[in-house]
DNA sequence: GCCGTTTTCGGCCCGACTGTTTTCAGTCG
C-alpha cells in the first residue's frame, strides 16, 4: 500500500469514529496522523518500520502499529470492525457540504438514510425538514449541495482556477476602499490541487468591499454573507471566501488564512511558549490563569506591520508561503541564517530557458518560429524543441526523416537569432522494455533527449522502475520527463519507485523534469527535497503544445518553490553559455555501476 | 490517540456564520 492509500484508510477510520461519536481528540489524532504521513512519510523507506513511523510527529505507538499492519497485509482489522457498524455508502455523505458527522448520524439513525440517493429522496419527500435540529432551509440547502456535487468534485487543478483567482484579486485591489488584497490559502501556497479560494482584504469600509465582492460578475451564487466573512461560488464552481479586516489585523489574517492548518498550529504554539495568544487578528497576552502553578515568562509583544514581523516576533526567519506545510520549515527558519536554514527559493526571473516543448510537427499547434518568438517574448534565452517520437501514434510522433528535417531547420533558424538559441531534441518514448524509440545513432545527432513513458502504464512497480532506469542509463538521454505520468484529478501515477529513480538519476547524471503543465506538476514537489539531497538536478519544462502554454512555467516555479528548490538546483537557470556545456555533460558522464 | 524543560495525566486552536433555537449546536476553515 502506498502512503496516500494508508492516509486514506486513516481518514476513513476518523470518519467512522466520528459517526460513532468517539472522543473528538482521538478522531483528530487519526486525521493528524494521515496528514503527517503524507507530508513526512517521504523519508521513510519502509512503512513496516514501526520505530521510524512513530518518529513522525502525530504518529504514536498505536497508529504506527496500524500502518505496519496495512503495509504488511493490505488491510486493517480495526477498520473492518468499524465498517461493519455502518453501511458502506454512508461515507459519501461527508462530501455534501453542510453535512458533518452529527447530522449524518441523525439522518442515519432517524431516517435510515445512508447514501446520497437516499438523502435526495428524503429531502424531496420533506422528511429531512421534520428532524429535530433540521428545518426547511437546511433541507433546501442539502438539495442544492447534492446538485452542486454532481456538477463538479469540488477540487480543482491550480491552473483551472488561477485565472479567476487573479481576476478577483486585481478587481478587488482596484476598489478605492481596498487597502491591501491577497489571495491566501492553498492558492498562495501553490498547492497543485485547490479546494477553494481565500481572499483577504484590508479596508476601513468592510460593507463596501463585501457588497462589491458578492456582486462581482464572476460570482454565480452567494453561500454566506456576514460583516467580516462572505462565501460565494464562482462560475467555474470553485468556492471563494472573502475575509475583510482592518489594516493592523491584515498581516495576522493573511498568515492565518494562508495556512496550512498544521503550520498555523505550530505558529500558535510558538506564541503560547512566549506567553502570547495568536489568532487571525492579533498577538495578545495570554489571559492570566489563576490555576497555573507557575507564572509563565511573558515577553513584550513587538509591533507587527507585516508577515515578516510576525515571524520575527516568533524568532523565525520569514517563511515563504510555498513552504508553509509544516514539513521542516520551522526547524530551518529558527536556525541562524549561516547554518543553512531556509533556502533562497527560485524565482521566475531566474529561468533562462526551457526544454520539452512541442510544435505542429507532432501534436503541437505552432511552428518552430512561433514558439521561438513566444519564448523570446517571455524573456528566455533558449528554447528546446522535443516533439514526440514515432511510437506515440496518438500524438503524431515523428519519424527519423522528420526529425532530421526539424533539426536542420533549427540550425538554420539559429543563424538568424541574436542572443537566443533553439536546441534540437526529441521526446523519445521509453518502450515497454526500457529501450528507446530511436537508436543511439539518431539520438546522438540531437542536442538533447527527453525520455518519457507514454504507453503500458500498468506494469508492476518493479518492472516500471527497471524500465525507466534502463532508459536513464542510455548516455544520450538528458532528462526524464513527467516521471510518474499522473494527470491530477484524472489519472493516478503509475507504480514506480521514485527513490530508486532518483538514485539512478544521481548515478547517471540524468536531469529530472518538473513538468509545469498544471495538469501534471510531475515530479511532485514532495519529492524534491529528497532529490536535492541525492544531488539530482531539476529541469522545469512547460510541455507546451502551443505558444501561450509556455507561460505554464509559472506553475512550475510555484511547485519548485514548494520543493525547496533554489536557482542552483534547476539547470535551466543556467545562462546560454553554460547550458550548452551542461547538455553535453550527460553524454560524457562516466557510469559508476 | 498523541504529546511532554510546566506535565506520564490532562490537555488538545478557535472564531465566523447559519439555522434552529429562546441561548446554542453544527459546520467550516
Amino acid at each position: 500500500m502506498t502512503k496516500s492509500e494508508i492516509a486514506a484508510v486513516l481518514d476513513e477510520v476518523a470518519a467512522l469514529l466520528e459517526l460513532k461519536g468517539e472522543n473528538p481528540f482521538k478522531i483528530r489524532a487519526y486525521t493528524n496522523a494521515a496528514r503527517s504521513l503524507e507530508t513526512f512519510g517521504g523519508n521513510i523507506s519502509s512503512l513496516q518500520d514501526e520505530e521510524a513511523l512513530s518518529k513522525i510527529p502525530g504518529i504514536g505507538k498505536s497508529i504506527a502499529e496500524k500502518i505496519k499492519e496495512l503495509a504488511a497485509t493490505g488491510s486493517l482489522k480495526y477498520l473492518e470492525e468499524l465498517r461493519t457498524e455502518f453501511p458502506a455508502a454512508i461515507l459519501e455523505l461527508f462530501s455534501i457540504s453542510g453535512l458533518g458527522a452529527k447530522k449524518i448520524k441523525a439522518l442515519y439513525e432517524q431516517l435510515q438514510v445512508s447514501s446520497i440517493e437516499q438523502l435526495r429522496q428524503a429531502c424531496e419527500t420533506g422528511r429531512v425538514a421534520q428532524l429535530p435540529g433540521f428545518g426547511e432551509t437546511t433541507q433546501i440547502k442539502i438539495c442544492k449541495a447534492i446538485e452542486e456535487r454532481a456538477k463538479h468534485s469540488g477540487y480543482f487543478q491550480f491552473g483551472q482556477i488561477a485565472g479567476e483567482a487573479e481576476t478577483m484579486r486585481s478587481d478587488l485591489a482596484g476598489h478605492p476602499d481596498a487597502l491591501q488584497v491577497d489571495v491566501a490559502g492553498s492558492y498562495r501556497r501553490r498547492k497543485e490541487i485547490v479546494h477553494d479560494l481565500d481572499l483577504v482584504v484590508a479596508t476601513k469600509k468592510p460593507e463596501a468591499i463585501t457588497k462589491f465582492f458578492v456582486a462581482h460578475p464572476l460570482v454565480d451564487s452567494i453561500i454566506a454573507q456576514g460583516p467580516t466573512k462572505s462565501s460565494v461560488r464562482l462560475r467555474s464552481g470553485v468556492q471563494c471566501d472573502l475575509r475583510v479586516v482592518s489594516s493592523p489585523e491584515y498581516p495576522f489574517a493573511l498568515a492565518y488564512f494562508t495556512g496550512n492548518k498544521e503550520h498555523n498550529i505550530e505558529l500558535r504554539s510558538r506564541a503560547l511558549e512566549r506567553g502570547w495568544t495568536l489568532n487571525e487578528y492579533r498577538l495578545a497576552p495570554l489571559p492570566v490563569d489563576p490555576k497555573a502553578k507557575k507564572k509563565r515568562p511573558v515577553k513584550k509583544i513587538p509591533k507587527v506591520r507585516d508577515e515578516a514581523d510576525l515571524y520575527r516576533a516568533l524568532d523565525l526567519d520569514f517563511i515563504a508561503p510555498e513552504l508553509r506545510e509544516n514539513s521542516g520549515e520551522f526547524e530551518a527558519a529558527e536556525k541562524p541564517r549561516k547554518l543553512s536554514g531556509l533556502p533562497k527559493l527560485i524565482e521566475q526571473e531566474n529561468l533562462r530557458g526551457t526544454f520539452h516543448c512541442h510544435t505542429s510537427a507532432s501534436d503541437g499547434h505552432n511552428s518552430l518560429e512561433e514558439m521561438a518568438e513566444a519564448a523570446q517574448a517571455l524573456g528566455l534565452d533558449y528554447l528546446g524543441i522535443a516533439d514526440h517520437s514515432r511510437s506515440s501514434i496518438q500524438a503524431h510522433g515523428i519519424d527519423e526523416a522528420q526529425l532530421r528535417a526539424q533539426s536542420a531547420l533549427i540550425r538554420e533558424l539559429n543563424k538568424k537569432f541574436d542572443g537566443f538559441r533553439m536546441f534540437a531534441g526529441v521526446e523519445c518514448d521509453i518502450l515497454r522494455d526500457g529501450s528507446l524509440d530511436f537508436p543511439d545513432n539518431i539520438l546522438s545527432q540531437l542536442d538533447y533527449v527527453v525520455a518519457s513513458v507514454h504507453s503500458v502504464f500498468n506494469l508492476s512497480e518493479a518492472d516500471m522502475t527497471a524500465r525507466v532506469i534502463r532508459a536513464m542509463e542510455n548516455r544520450f538521454v538528458t532528462m526524464l520527463a513527467h516521471p510518474t505520468g499522473r494527470l491530477l484529478l484524472k489519472r493516478e501515477p503509475y507504480q514506480i519507485d521514485i527513490p530508486a529513480v532518483l538514485d539512478a538519476a544521481a548515478r547517471t547524471g540524468t536531469w529530472i523534469e518538473l513538468n509545469a503543465a498544471p495538469k501534471r506538476l510531475d515530479l511532485d514537489w514532495r519529492w524534491w527535497p529528497l532529490a536535492k539531497q541525492k544531488g539530482v538536478k531539476c529541469v522545469i519544462n512547460p510541455d507546451a503544445h502551443r505558444t501561450e502554454r509556455l507561460q505554464d512555467l509559472w506553475f512550475g516555479i510555484g511547485s519548485a518553490r514548494k520543493g525547496w528548490l533554489t536557482k542552483g538546483d534547476v539547470v535551466n537557470c543556467l545562462p546560454l553559455g553554460k547550458i550548452e556545456h551542461a547538455l553535453r555533460a550527460k553524454r560524457e558522464h562516466k557510469f559508476k555501476f
